[in-house]
DNA sequence: AATATATATCGGCTTTTCTCGATATCCCAA
DNA sequence: TTGGGATATCGAGAAAAGCCGATATATATT
């Protein structure tokens, strides 16, 4: 866990913003028909954001670098959902370290 | 408390360290003889830190913004110290809103 | 007033981040 | 096996951040 990686993946509006509707896929992605078990398609993140395609593929992978994203890859859809549990890790680290 | 910009503030390595330092004067300042009230001046953090002191004087600026630290001026010295109510609310907004 | 010390600000150079369009890859369906 | 849709990667230009040296400002001392 590198905090300083970590918070620079936090330095950012938009990538806060996908975590920010990662935490309730559906009421944040209602065009997704499937369930959220695995989280939500790349697709349907870059439509809300507004950005290009592009870029929001970089950002889903810095976030999942980091690991406060997990990626599971379903035929040509690519699932990305919270990591709750470096979400705990680092509200501790905050607690203890900072 | 702009969350963008306090993750900005914590993405980087010397900021970072210069916090943690400031949690114990004391014990990391101890060329600095008179209490530490007020917190720690500016030349014994540059001077621990091996940065310029025009980097350093910008840090802490930096810092200060984002509300991280409160600074206080006594005569030629300024001096810095930790915030504590910003890193408790920090901690609760990553547990509550991240 | 002149000087010395501590800190802040400015200008500049280098590296990183942001964001895009274009292209490549991977997977499914016909 | 060819085409189409979803995602990843690449290259690039603009903006921001990391640092520095030089200079300015403020305060204290003589």
């Amino acid at each position: 866990m590198d905090q300083v990686e970590i918070f620079k993946a936090l330095s950012n509006k938009t990538r806060l913003q996908i975590l920010e509707w990662l935490k309730q896929p559906a009421q944040n992605f209602p065009e997704q028909p499937d369930g959220f078990k695995d989280g939500v398609c790349v697709g349907q993140i870059q439509q809300k954001a507004g950005l290009t395609q592009s870029t929001i593929s970089e950002y889903l992978s810095t976030l999942q670098r980091v690991g406060l994203v997990i990626v599971t890859r379903k035929g040509q859809w690519t699932y990305y959902k919270r990591n709750e549990k470096t979400f705990a890790e680092l509200s501790n680290l905050i607690k203890a370290t900072l």
